[in-house]
DNA sequence: CAGTGGTCTAGACCACTGC
DNA sequence: CAGTGGTCTAGACCACTGC
């Protein structure tokens, strides 16, 4: 009953062999070759169709529990999530999102400070004396239809930022290329109605529904490097997550 | 400068070994023993100072990456993150969210019925002929103040459910002393303005925001059990979780 | 170059499930 | 009871970082 895996595995790969297995299974997934609801071998057999220990099969496997991809029951066995998943929240940005499902977004730079930092946004950031922060308020928009209405203070010890290179790339892109490793980010998603300035900007009548976001992200070395608060168009924009028991 | 764990470890605990050093590493952040921001001794010689096994170690560890609580960099070393680390959001309901808080939730179900399923919902739950669904709306509160309008369709065949039950105790919490065993939950979190009906229910203004969520959740045996759309209080709750890099 | 985390192996023993 | 996933060990070799 229990389907075998065809993956092929390239131990010259520079990808590592667990991480292999995972793009196999999703590939079978995607492609049907493992329906839903299917179940598979034991773990230690699969470890035997491919050549792998267990442990390294067992990795790849708790990765896709993880991702919701498949279900695990002790003496029982393995089997693929019987419905669709969707992609789990990642760690991404709104102008990387956009852009991977094939839009074009623009960007219209509101207004752009930089200096030091209220002390609230100091203690958010856990800022270190005389470090100052990057203050900027965005308009995006896809389509020529605006969607989000962002205001975000960024420490100035990571980047050089300017008001041209805010209004070309994403914000995390910059970062990013300026040598930032984004590791997690601390977020609360709530609702808000439009006021009127923030209607006029997106283009809704006042009183229309906002998502809100406020976000704080942090790097590698532990910093706190990015504080946000964003408002979307509900009408144009939710959150999807997959949410997976520990 | 790195400083060294003080962790009992427990042999003879049912507690699997990572676990235990999970939580002592909780502890020893929450209260203060490793500040944030300090580094790790590498996790070789942490792996040592417990006589534990390497991958062992590196278990715990992952896990607390994963939770938000560790940053690691490779040829560098581990850091407690620097910032406050919200609860990571978890497969959780509102009742259970509610009672942790130390409130006391109070819960009306204004309508209850139990039968064939509409055709959306049979979709949404991929239920096989059959099988019905109980399709109930219920009004939370805490401290007398209404928080939450849920609705929600459940599989009949995983639990009997009563509109006293529904009254007295969660959801979640029927269905998994029902032997329901969740592992993972699909969810869109976005924003709308109550209508005349909510506004009455939820005893806000007509026209103030709402935060809304579809969720539809997934058992251990892979099938969809519950789906349900609520909608909350934009001045009462909104949604708190920490997304980890992959 | 020394130090760190990342990957991988080949085992062992155990707890839980369903018959 | 047989079958399954869960935990744990003691190694090995490697890639990356920062000096």
């Amino acid at each position: 009953m229990a389907t075998a895996l065809n993956i092929p595995i390239d131990r010259s790969s520079p990808v590592p062999l667990y991480h292999q297995v995972v793009q196999g299974i999703e590939g079978m997934i995607r492609s049907g070759a493992l329906e839903p609801g299917s179940k598979l071998e034991n773990e230690i057999e699969l470890a035997a169709q491919l050549n792998l220990s267990r442990p390294t099969m067992r990795k790849a496997m708790d990765e896709l529990v993880r991702a919701g991809l498949l279900v695990r029951k002790r003496g029982v066995g393995t089997q693929v999530v019987a419905s669709q998943v969707r992609r789990h929240l990642e760690l991404s940005s709104l102008f990387d999102d956009l852009a991977r499902g094939g839009k074009a977004p623009a960007t219209r730079v509101l207004s752009f400070r930089h200096g030091p930092a209220e002390p609230e946004i100091a203690e958010t950031l856990q800022l270190p004396p005389g470090v100052g922060v990057y203050h900027f308020t965005r308009l995006r928009s896809v389509d020529e239809k605006p969607l989000a209405l962002m205001e975000n203070w960024v420490r100035d010890d990571v980047a050089e930022l300017t008001e041209v290179g805010l209004r070309d790339h994403g914000m995390y892109q910059i970062l990013r290329d300026a040598g930032v490793n984004f590791r997690l980010a601390n977020q609360r998603i709530g609702a808000a109605v439009a006021d009127a300035h923030q209607a006029e900007l997106l283009e809704v009548a006042a009183g229309s529904a906002l998502v809100t976001m406020e976000r704080t992200a942090v790097d590698d070395t532990g910093r706190s490097v990015e504080t946000g608060r964003h408002a979307y168009r509900a009408d144009s924009y939710s959150f999807e997550m997959t949410l997976v028991q520990r």
